[in-house]
DNA sequence: CTATTATTGATGAATTTTCATACAAATAAC
DNA sequence: GTTATTTGTATGAAAATTCATCAATAATAG
């Protein structure tokens, strides 16, 4: 790689798509937003995995592994094998469900609730930091059309 | 694993933290939204990073690496690995800088704007499609507060 | 100037994620 | 009640990402 042939020239002046684009935005705010808060969260020895999936278990637990993943946005073999990583730390703990054979259910430990719990009440702090400026109102309107995002279809 | 000792009890009734935190919001709304553009990105062949690698370049180009990924929410190695496959393919090229020698441009090529122009199409159509209800007004201050949230700070 | 420091991008190794698939248990059909 | 079919999770191999670091150039200080 490394020719000069076939390029096509910068676009300028006009409004960029991207830069318009619901997706780039709201891509945008939830990288910025995390950003923010990510040293936080690695201070604590956690990724952005590790976070979401021990916040979403400390509300409610204990969850199938499926179910899980479709919380954290992400696939059922990244949470399986996340789990188990997490379960060797002894923050998760996985049980089988005597309901359903197929299923295993993941419940999150003192040892993981503790780990998570400061940082769910920074995270709340954060977001009041974010959001100061905006009335209650705002915010819950905001919220409001985020969720409306997520389920009109 | 699979013991039964140490296991958190479940929440109830009250509002679960996930589902009104603002990250988890914007996390929700975007994952909606892409997954359910995400079939066409497919079959054009593309993953999700190359499909905004490409629409960013698409808008401004040539455009130095990192800024590259800063634009697509990623890391810098991660960009310049993806885009020796995308140079492999034909769909950008990769140019020094000759006003900074460290620096590498990175420019879509006729073949990749072509292979990214009907997808940006279909995404401006989908996400019209996702904002019929709101009024234009409605949209601008979903839009606005989506910038002040990345930029704020 | 020359030496120091900062910036930009590439790279190898380790880790994580993904894809495809396999297996087991539950449900539905016949 | 067997035999399909569907559902839920695990797993191995391949691919992508990340982390740490290096080399090269540019900018800055003295």
């Amino acid at each position: 790689m490394r020719s000069t042939a076939n390029a096509v020239p910068a676009q300028d002046g006009s409004p960029r798509f991207v830069h318009d684009y619901l997706g780039y935005l709201l891509g945008q705010a939830n990288h910025a937003l995390f950003k923010d808060f990510e040293a936080v969260v690695r201070a604590a020895g956690l990724g952005s995995l590790e976070w979401r999936v021990l916040a979403t278990l400390s509300d409610q637990a204990p969850m199938p592994v499926g179910q899980l993943a479709q919380e954290v946005l992400s696939q059922q073999p990244t949470v399986t094998k996340l789990l188990q990583r997490l379960s060797a730390q002894g923050w998760v703990q996985l049980t089988d469900d005597p309901q359903d054979q197929r299923r295993t259910l993941v419940t999150i430990t003192a040892a993981g609730q503790k780990k998570i719990t400061p940082l769910m009440a920074q995270a709340s702090e954060h977001e009041k930091q974010t959001l100061t400026g905006l009335s209650a109102a705002e915010i819950q309107r905001l919220k409001a059309q985020l969720r409306a995002l997520t389920h009109t279809r």
